[in-house]
RNA sequence: GGGUCGUUAGCUCAGUUGGUUAGAGUACUACCUUGACAUGGUAGGGGUCACCGGUUCGAAUCCUGUACGACCCA
């Protein structure tokens, strides 16, 4: 067969992919192997993938393959999100285009036009994932909205409910107004602003309603929210105001008088010292008005407008509004000043709108009680955090300090509360109507005589925060809320490893946990109730200028875009050859670009041996061919050499993958075959052009090339794939997807410094070469004084062919006229019948020899320190000394070829 | 304001419990179209390890502080 000039992966990758599910590899069932399980953070069903989750997914499915190749049951399921805000969001913003609006419809409608939304962009993640080569287990999608996903988070509620984890109150929340909903805590990014401060004076009244003839000042950032002011509140301390005890203010535009309260949470040294308190619009606000009694004006409507509440300005928006009201203090001459202020606003996370602090009345989770369990799994080692110093310290601040949780949003799209209110506003939790219904009866009235019916009870109209249901991921993606202790659930639960964005720690990671915890009684050890053994956090994906991805600044890579023009072998090499774990990553084209050229090394290292294959013929190559034969001591140490150095990076690799250092492997990986077996052995085995190959030679060739992309294969499934089955006829379900690795032996320390000294040796001749200008066809004679000819003999055919020498003959004393090269204790003579400038040679033993005694003399320095050698551990001492004879023995013979 | 982490070659990063005059990749320079590969080969240059002090025989590594940066929380 015929091999392309360069690896053409947009062949070869939808065939392996088709072949690999065609012969269900990715699928899992118990069996009596070990399960290695992880299930997918679910992406938002309606998304596409950026660079962030094509780093996630590459990891994942690095661990996985890794697994399934070393003996595990790997299980890795595949889901999405059904993502409330940001999805309904967009279905409206659909229907918007088609001329519908949202409140025209009924609820079934809307939920109609939204299921189809997703089954209409709700694949083109899957077929992203599928394009990366993620061997995930397509007969487990799931999907937090699937009929029986939507039970299980039902059932949750109504447990949390029952047990009184779960209440119904009015408490201040953050209020989305363009989605019209209640937002968590966390879906509230903040940033800061530049924005004013503004001065506005009130007039100052007593007890009776009598001028006093003067006015406070007060500084607020938010003067179209004054309507709804009812105190003024200064610092008890504060001497200037020790006079109004007693006294009133008057709100401008609605004159209304509020009472001068005195609380030391006013810093005296803000603004004026003097603080509007306006209970409905701000959460400290809202504090003092608790601790003081005040009444609370609504001012705002739900879509941000002012509420007749206001009195004026009724119905325009706040920020317009913020003008109206300020113009209108002005021309009441009430505006002493305005200065710009540095503020924080709070956004929110899915349609970045301004939040407003709002008091609603919503569901909340008790959080104190869950959160306890789940910082005892992280801190006593049930869960290992990686890197865990960067990410514990934030874990645990968050657990200690967490505040209950608001999990109703004013959508259709999600799961909807089985709350179930009377026609008198009180209600029962339940899961249908009925069983709501047989609740109320149970205060004791019989069902005729509570005076409604059935089908007049109201389910409540608000959705569950969607990480109410993605909490649930590792347990329900198993059926183990709905079908409890399923078979599914016993195997694969708990999962081995959750890979996620360090920036949802506390949205879901926390909340997985708690959960498990909560979920799994007791009674059974910590071990089996939570839901992972280890989390590994990604960095954030940057562009190569450091700044984040976004749609604005159009430095988000279209991932599909990258896999066509690069190959995702390639991809996932670029993404994963520079990401620490953890850390940020900076993502550069230049990266995929060194993957493709990974890709047509490969490519080209298999051409090469393929080419072999029509040259072969018996004779030399194993350990037991004629000990004379060159070609038999050439290819025997080259491949003693490799198998050693095999050994070697495989006891590397497996230590990094241990410690989940992915990129480190993977950089071992490319340089073992870049390096090792490209540069190196496979040079050392080529014959000579016109001779024929050696088949034992090739026989460990085409074997060590399987190792290596055996290694590779979890990083670069589909090249190596394909590799695999070029290299050689593989049975039916011989694939190397399925490959089991084979345990590792130690490796020959002295082969592989003989193998050292031989790449030493050859780089070093190369290099005198070089600078004497020596073209690398022109033969040269060469004659070693070594310190041991024994480590030479098993390396000599070799060395010969690389650095292009006639003839290798031992020598003991200098050959003249010869190009002299110091190397350790050994010394090269280079013999050539052309005429060499020892100029250049000169100038580099000097440098060296500088070199050398700079080193001598830091050595002595240290070992004619005293205290050096009597507090220095006995072997270190040894060290130095060594190093001592080594370099003096060096600077001895430089010195000798210097003077020759 | 509180907290966490970081600062090593032009760039992206390694550097294990302190112990060779600090290593990769990439970029750069020179030479090489050789018969797997110019998406290549052979070699080379490049760093006072952010800064100040301290501990130590010895510090990129440990400690105090400073500067700068990132993130989290208020």
């Amino acid at each position: 067969m015929e091999l392309s000039k360069n690896y053409a992966p947009a062949t070869t990758e939808d065939r392996w992919y088709a072949h690999w599910l065609d012969k269900r590899y990715f699928n899992s069932k118990p069996d009596g192997r070990p399960a290695f399980t992880v299930v997918i953070p679910p992406p938002n069903v309606t998304g596409v993938l950026h660079m962030g989750h094509t780093l996630n997914e590459t990891v994942q499915d690095i661990l996985v393959r890794k697994a399934r190749m070393t003996g595990f049951n790997a299980c890795w399921v595949p889901g999405s999100d059904h993502a409330s805000i940001a999805t309904e969001a967009k279905v409206v913003g659909m229907l918007r285009e088609k001329g519908i609006d949202k409140n025209q419809l009924t609820r079934p409608e809307f939920m109609t036009y939204a299921y189809e939304w997703k089954e209409k962009y709700g694949n083109i993640i899957y077929d992203q994932i599928r394009k990366l080569g993620c061997s995930v287990d397509w007969d487990r999608v799931s999907f937090t909205m699937d009929a029986g996903y939507y039970d299980s988070v039902i059932r949750v509620f109504i447990d949390l409910y029952q047990k009184g984890l779960i209440y119904r109150g009015a408490r201040m929340i953050h209020w989305d107004p363009q989605a019209k909903t209640a937002l968590s805590d966390e879906e509230v990014e903040y940033r800061d602003e530049n924005g004013k401060l503004t001065y506005v004076n009130y007039a100052l009244v007593d007890g009776a309603g009598a001028s006093l003839g003067r006015s406070i000042t007060i500084a607020t950032q938010r003067p179209e929210t004054i309507m709804g002011d009812t105190a003024v509140c200064v610092n008890p301390n504060d001497p200037r105001y020790q006079d109004l005890r007693g006294a009133f203010a008057i709100v401008p535009l609605v004159n209304r008088r509020v009472p001068i309260i005195f609380d030391e949470y006013v810093d005296p040294a803000f603004g004026t010292g003097a603080l509007k308190v306006t209970p409905a619009h701000d959460i400290n606000d809202y504090n003092l008005g608790l601790k003081h009694g005040l009444p609370i004006i609504d001012t705002l409507n739900p879509d941000g407008t002012l509420s007749a509440a206001a009195e004026v300005f009724v119905g325009t928006d706040r920020f317009a509004a913020r003008k109206a009201v300020v113009k209108a203090l002005k021309e009441a001459g009430l505006v002493v000043k305005e200065e710009d202020h540095l503020t924080r606003l709070g956004y929110s996370q899915r349609t970045n709108a301004v939040v407003e602090p709002r008091i609603s009345t919503q569901w909340f989770v008790r959080m104190k009680a869950l959160a306890e369990p789940a910082l005892k799994a992280v801190t006593e080692g049930f869960i290992h955090i990686h890197p865990g110093d960067k990410f514990m310290a934030t874990y645990k601040y968050w657990l200690e300090n967490v505040e209950d949780w608001c999990i109703s949003r004013q959508l259709w799209w999600g799961q909807q509360i089985p709350a179930w209110y009377a026609p008198d506003g009180s209600f029962r939790v339940a899961a249908t109507r009925e069983e709501a219904y047989a609740l109320f009866g149970e205060a004791g009235a019989a069902a005729a005589s509570l005076g409604f019916t059935a089908a007049e009870l109201r389910q409540d109209e608000d959705v569950l925060d969607t990480w109410f249901s993605s909490w649930l991921w590792p347990i329900e993606v198993f059926k183990g809320v709905t079908r409890p202790g399923n078979a599914d659930i016993r195997y694969y639960y708990p999962t081995s490893v959750l890979v996620t964005g360090q920036d949802i720690i506390f949205f879901w990671v926390a909340r997985m946990i708690m959960a498990g915890l909560y979920y799994f009684p007791d009674s059974l050890p910590m071990d089996q109730r939570i839901p992972f053994r280890d989390v590994y956090f990604t960095g954030m994906v940057r562009d190569n200028l450091g700044r984040k991805m976004s749609k604005s600044l159009g430095n988000s890579p279209d991932l599909l875009g990258l896999i066509e023009k690069y190959g995702a072998d390639a991809v996932r090499f670029g993404i994963m050859i520079a990401s620490p774990a953890g850390s940020d990553l900076l993502f550069d084209e230049a990266a995929l670009e060194q993957g493709r050229n990974f890709n047509n090394k490969l490519w080209n290292a298999l051409k090469l041996v393929k080419g072999w294959e029509s040259r072969l013929a018996a004779g030399a190559g194993d350990a037991s061919a004629a000990a004379g034969n060159a070609a038999a001591g050439q290819g025997h140490f080259a491949i003693l050499w490799l198998e050693n150095r095999l050994r070697e990076a495989r006891t590397t690799i497996d230590q990094l993958f241990a410690e989940f250092r992915l990129s480190e492997a993977l950089k071992t990986l490319y340089s073992l075959i870049w390096d090792d077996f490209c540069s190196w052995y496979l040079e050392w085995v080529k014959p000579p052009f016109g001779e024929s190959m050696d088949k034992a030679v090739y026989d460990h060739t085409v074997r060590f090339f399987e190792q290596l992309i055996h290694l590779l294969h979890p990083y670069m499934p589909f090249i190596t794939e394909e590799l695999y089955h070029l290299l050689a006829e593989r049975a039916d379900g011989d694939d190397l997807c399925v490959r089991q690795f084979a345990a590792v032996a130690a490796p020959d320390a002295a082969i592989l410094a003989q193998g050292n000294l031989l790449k030493d040796a050859i780089t070093t001749l190369r290099d005198a070469r070089n600078k004497a200008q020596l073209k690398p066809k022109e033969p040269v004679k060469l004659f070693i004084l070594p310190e041991s000819p024994a480590a030479y003999r098993a390396i000599m055919a070799i060395l010969s062919r690389q650095v292009n020498a006639e003839s290798i003959d031992f020598t003991t004393e200098a050959i003249s006229g010869s190009l002299t090269i110091v190397a350790g204790k050994d010394k090269y003579y280079i013999v050539t019948e052309k005429a060499l400038d020892n100029g250049n040679q000169k100038e580099e033993l000097l440098k060296e020899l500088g070199y050398l005694k700079g080193f001598l003399e830091s050595v002595n320095k240290k070992l004619s320190n005293e205290r050096f050698v009597q507090n220095a551990k006995p072997e270190v001492v040894d060290l130095e000394r060594r190093k001592k004879e080594d370099a003096e023995s060096k600077i001895k013979a430089i010195e000798e070829s210097l003077n020759a």
